[in-house]
DNA sequence: GTGGTCTAGACCACC
DNA sequence: GTGGTCTAGACCACT
């Protein structure tokens, strides 16, 4: 399902929530479709089961999934366009990045052409980018 | 000249190599301009001057100032297209931004209108966002 | 393990470095092979751990190693052909060196047989040569 | 006749002493040919006299001019396979970048060929490569 | 004055 | 136990 680093410097569950928040933000895991439990995906990661706790706790705080006790952990419809505080967030983030991909020369051409395609592609699947910057 | 955040998770060293990148990047510090030195930005944040070095450094391994022994430390002029693997890690993750956005309910045109815009303001003065979301 | 010239004006950190990454690209350290800690490096040399951790730190940035919090560094195994950039700086570096010994009237037959020496021991250990022309 | 780099880590007299080394090696600066007097070169390059005269002294010790008191200084005409001390310097030097360039993926091949066309062009010039690694 | 190295010792988070 | 950050203070080389 993942390819984890475990050599990363970047924490495996925080590894673990950026690859969830990819499938479902490329809607590979559909609204309300339900995770692989902790046991399961903990086995078939070969990676602790706290760990994988640890990650879902995070997305349920990040509002992308949510947790029915005894019954499992399931993807969060989004409510679009409402959750105020996260699209300030990403906007801040995007505004910075934008900056910097300015500075390095990057033409805004080429910032335009890849909003283009990301949104053409919106609801595909993503590519996998293992990005470790932030570690 | 900035405001730190000394109970953050995230090193002070670290903040302060952002802060900087940020002033670098909007071009509040134009290319070669000569940076407060250790000693003095340490007195006046009320900072061990070593924790100020580190940021020097690590600004200076990112390529974004240089420092001359017994001179003092200045802004890196860009050589703008030549920085290939940072231009390559800023595009992964302004894929990765981006597409959170779009799935979040941003539309399309708010983000080429935020291309446009920090185009438009390309070598002016950028707002202070504090980010300190992946601390 | 090592000797370390404490007069010498290269700094300690980066005598440390170069013996590292040669005992690393001579394969005396396996990939993944775990280093001494921080503290039992500094004890054994009797010098002091920040000074360890820098030169561990400038390793790891340089791609020989990772570290992972709680738990040590490695010996980071390298992707090979991936490197590009330190591929490219190696090889001007070499281009000069090999220059330089043409015209010291080393002949192009024994470079030959350098390079085919090394190529022939690859794998195998290397022989200490303290260089320290450079500081 | 130079460029250098103010900016670069490396100290401008080293900076001289190896383009100066580059010349010579390349036999753009003939055997017994007259150097550039050291006010001359200052002047040309706007740096500091002493600066010049420093790297002056670094190529009289390092064997490849002379300096004649009230005359000037020299290119020094190789004595080919006489200097045994810096032949075995570059001897280990070489084998060091070689080793680590084989280590990094660099295959044999390519360094037998990089040799060859080295030799080949022997006496001819060469190209002006800006190596900032052992600053 | 400047940047840079080094030491000594404290503290934190992670495992 | 581990790596990592931070402080306090000393010393060096270079301008």
């Amino acid at each position: 399902m993942f390819e984890l680093d475990l050599r990363s410097r970047k924490p495996i569950y925080e590894q673990l929530v950026d690859k969830m928040k990819e499938l479902i933000i490329n809607e590979v895991l559909k609204p309300d479709e339900q995770l692989p439990s902790v046991r399961q995906m903990a086995q078939q990661l070969t990676i602790n089961p706290n760990t994988i706790q640890k990650a879902y706790r995070e997305l349920e705080t990040q509002g992308f999934i949510y947790s029915l006790k005894g019954k499992g952990s399931f993807v969060k419809p989004m409510e679009t366009g409402k959750d105020v505080d996260k699209i300030l967030q990403v906007k801040q983030d995007l505004e910075k990045l934008l900056h910097e991909a300015l500075y390095l020369g990057v033409s805004a051409e080429e910032l335009h052409e890849m909003v283009k395609s990301l949104e053409a592609m919106k609801g595909g699947h993503g590519q996998d980018d293992s990005n470790d910057r932030n570690q």
